[in-house]
This record gives C-alpha cells, sequence and structure tokens, in this order.
DNA sequence: TCAATAGTTGAGTCACATTTGAATTGTCCG
DNA sequence: CGGACAATTCAAATGTGACTCAACTATTGA
C-alpha cells in the first residue's frame, strides 16, 4: 500500500493546530469519516486494464479461463495472476469443470463496487452535494 | 498504462482459432467490446488511498488545499500531486480565492465513475445477469 | 519592496505491482 | 500408465507510479 494516511499514531500534528489559515467556508470539518481500506481493496482490483476486461466479460455470465484468455492476449501465467487478484478480492468465485475452471462474477460484486465509489454515500442518500459550503467563499476581500 | 488488450494490430491469433477446447456453454462470445480506457483512466485515479479521500472529503462541498491538508497527512508536495492527478481525471475541478485554491468535486465525477465500473451496464440495464450459460455445464461427464 | 503564506512544478529515488519463464498440479483420453 | 491439455504457483526481472527534496509562482500584508 502507499503511506496510510493520517489513520494511526504520528503525534505530530494533531488536529486543530491550523495556524490561522483559510477561514472562509470553504475549510469545514469532518462530516463522515469513512474507511477507506476495503473500498482501496476493491478499486485496486479492478483499476487495471486485464482484470477490468475480465470483469466486464463475466458481467453476461460465466466463462472458463481458456475462454477469457481468447479475450485478453496475455499469456496464461498472468492471467492466473490477475484471476488469483480477483478471487483475493472476493469479486469472482470459481469452480471446477472437468479440465476446466469456470469464473463467475460474485453476486454482490457490482452493489460493493459502487459502494466502493468515493462519495457513494450521495448515491444512496439521494443529495447531489453540490457546493455546500455555508458563506458562498466572499470572493476577494 | 501496462499491456494494451487485444485492441490493436498483433496479426498472431484472430479470433475462431481456438484448437477445439471447451465447448460446454461457459465459452460464448463478445456481446459488447467496451472500450477500457477512459474507464480505467478513472478508476487508477480513485485507486489510491490519498486520493479517494480527497474524493470522499469533497464529496460535501468545496474545500480549500489548506483544509484537505489537515485530514490525509502528507506532505503539500504530495497531495499537490495528487490533485494534479485528480485535476487530470476531470474528476475535480479548482478556482483561486485569494491566497488560497478550491477544490470542487466535478458535477459528473460520479456519474462518469458508476460508469467507469466493469459490468456497468447491467447497473442501468437492470438485468441481474447471472450464469447466463445455456447449457448447464454438463457437470462430470 | 520585502517577507510570509499557499500552492505548484520538476528532477531524482525507491518500492511495489506487473510481467516473464520454468516447474507443478489436476484432469482427460489414447 | 503416459502424454496432452488446462490452470496455478514459484522465483526472478522489469517498469511504473508514489514519494522526497529543492526551486518556483502567486497573493497578501507590513
Amino acid at each position: 500500500m502507499t503511506q496510510l494516511l493520517k489513520i494511526g499514531p504520528k503525534p505530530t500534528k494533531e488536529s486543530a493546530d491550523k495556524p490561522s489559515s483559510c477561514a472562509s467556508g470553504a475549510c469545514g470539518s469532518a462530516p463522515t469519516p469513512r474507511d477507506p481500506a476495503p473500498a482501496l481493496d476493491l478499486l485496486q482490483a479492478i483499476a487495471d486494464p486485464v482484470r477490468w476486461t475480465v470483469l466486464e466479460r463475466l458481467a453476461d455470465g460465466t466463462h472458463c479461463v481458456c475462454d477469457l484468455q481468447a479475450h485478453v492476449d496475455v499469456s496464461n501465467t498472468l492471467l492466473s495472476y490477475h484471476l488469483r487478484i480477483l478471487r483475493d478480492a472476493g469479486l469472482v468465485t470459481t469452480s471446477r469443470r472437468g479440465r476446466w475452471v469456470d469464473y463467475t462474477l460474485a453476486t454482490d460484486a457490482l452493489a460493493r463496487l459502487t459502494e466502493a465509489l468515493p462519495a457513494a454515500s450521495s448515491l444512496v442518500s439521494g443529495s447531489s452535494a453540490q457546493a455546500s459550503s455555508p458563506s458562498p467563499a466572499a470572493a476577494t476581500p
């Protein structure tokens, strides 16, 4: 992962130690500090050309690896690598059928993905969330 | 980018040259070969802890950089780097207010993100798309 | 004009995800 | 059984994106 953000120790700079800056409405306080980790696991899993294409393909139903193979133009070794990432993310499920392995989109995959989007709360609540700053930023004081 | 997938020249292996493999229902043909590139630009832009958190924060309205700064615990240089990626992706817009720069979520950001999800077509069409293979894969012949 | 604040840009480094190739497992068919 | 096919795993090489540091622009206020 990258930087772990502010979630954790790091005694320097708690909250409320701004040097007096800004103060205009565009500097509000936290409303709902959602945990980014699970969302990022999902988003990073789909933010890849091969994996995105595989999921797109699985959207219309179950496919064996050999079929997916024919549509992404990567080595089967590499495809396996990407499929494992999708499995680990819980976005797909597998079942063996004779010599072949079938991949299926997890039933809750789409729902989990939409919820993983930043600002996804606005999707369900219905509020369009647009320039919610109370005082309109007092242009050029 | 990573591999560009099959979209492009590459004379080896067109379609319909499967060595006779599979043939069971779980190996169908392409229904809608959507272009992954624009979707991936968006998804890669949000699949990062800092950028995800920033967007989540912008979901409730405009914020200046100095405010975003207080919530992600990265250097201002690094925050600028991430903000530029969000700008380039067209997910946020900026406006200068005196000494400060305000960032606002693009009005179509959420809509574009939901459409960028793989299998997003199923979201609008309403079909739940589940195991569309006609013949039930004749388990263990 | 000069110092201070707010933010951006550019060059360089580093870690990690992606990629590759060889070896391995599991299943079917002769 | 032994060979061929389907798919996964392992270890090593590569590349790209995240990060750091220094320099720069822009605006405000003394």
